[in-house]
DNA sequence: CCGCTCATGTAACTGGTTACATGATTTA
DNA sequence: TAAATCATGTAACCAGTTACATGAGCGG
């Protein structure tokens, strides 16, 4: 029963919780259209990660059919919420609060590298890629606006918000430390 | 040439390009050091890869040896030199700026599916994970002094500093949320 | 009728992980 | 001298990816 599961499992296991009956399809679409780019929603991640979860008891699922069209259609049963709550804790585990990954950080650690001209160019694309990013997530909120009803939905709008401000804040920074001392 | 990396890949490149001549020991420690979680700096992934990179005349090596221990030392080659340029950019790749993934943000979306009482205690934890990963951070931030001295790396601290405040200041926004209306 | 989206899946691959194995050196 | 760390690697595994295949329904 208390089978850990990967982060994706119980994401999914989440998303059909909230989404209510709904397809495979539905699921990877919601992963694909999210801003984040951690999951893909791809076909072979989805279709077996669903069935694995059907053949946990997690998911349940109907055939429904219009016409001559086929829709698998899968809810939560209760011991997906149950899972589901263990999952979302508490307790957290240890590794559920850490530094997060973010690949422009990264690539910032390694400017010394670069000439002053390029460490330029570069502060000027990575603010027109993080207005990007503040579109797509814009997006994303205007679609999704339904489940936005429940509030920790959106707080966790919110958490991308107050993510990209720091991120435009801390660009900002890099940029006045490039203009003031060009000694890097 | 212009063959992709992977992200860790171009990571590591920069690391051995950042601490000057080492081991694949010593990038595996920069590696499990870091508070960020995204790489574990295992074995199986580091010793294969730098073999790569010197296949690719990225990295070049030469064997040390004092007393019986041998010590397989790396350094940047001028092609590594271009690629990580390359990789830091510019150009930026579409998929450098994204919405960064949160293992306590994904939990928190799903929070509506607890009740109150545990809604509360997750925030409690929550914050306590989030002072552990300060204390990582901090120590970190002191052991590292040394790479301290390039400006970038110390931009990328602050970022970790940034980011920080504002995981707490969601928080706080969070609990409040829960203490004012406690409908969820 | 052509192309797009809906819908479900499989096969091959990949970039990591854990766990194992080995042996030298250092420290308590 | 026992335990920890230094140091190098391999083997088995795993959770994702891309790419492919198939077919229904729909809008231009």
């Amino acid at each position: 029963m208390d089978r850990t599961q990967s982060e994706l499992e119980s994401f999914v296991l989440g998303l059909v919780w909230q989404l209510g009956p709904c397809s495979a399809y539905d699921v990877r679409k919601a992963l694909s259209d999210s801003p984040s780019s951690q999951w893909s929603g791809s076909a072979g991640a989805i279709y077996p990660l669903m069935s694995r979860l059907e053949r946990r008891r997690l998911l349940a699922s109907k055939e429904e059919r219009n016409g001559k069209r086929a829709r698998r259609s899968y809810r939560i049963t209760p011991a997906g919420i149950g899972a589901l709550r263990q999952w979302v804790g508490p307790p957290l585990g240890s590794d559920v609060a850490t530094v997060v990954y973010d690949p422009l950080r990264s690539r910032a650690r390694f400017l010394s590298a670069c000439a002053l001209e390029e460490q330029l160019r570069w502060v000027g694309e990575a603010r027109l890629a993080l207005e990007e990013v503040e579109r797509r997530v814009r997006h994303w909120n205007t679609v999704y606006g339904d489940v936005m009803r429940d509030p920790f939905v959106r707080l966790v709008a919110r958490h991308g918000e107050l993510d990209l401000a720091m991120r435009r804040a801390w660009l900002r920074e890099l940029e006045t430390a490039l203009r003031c001392s060009p000694e890097a």
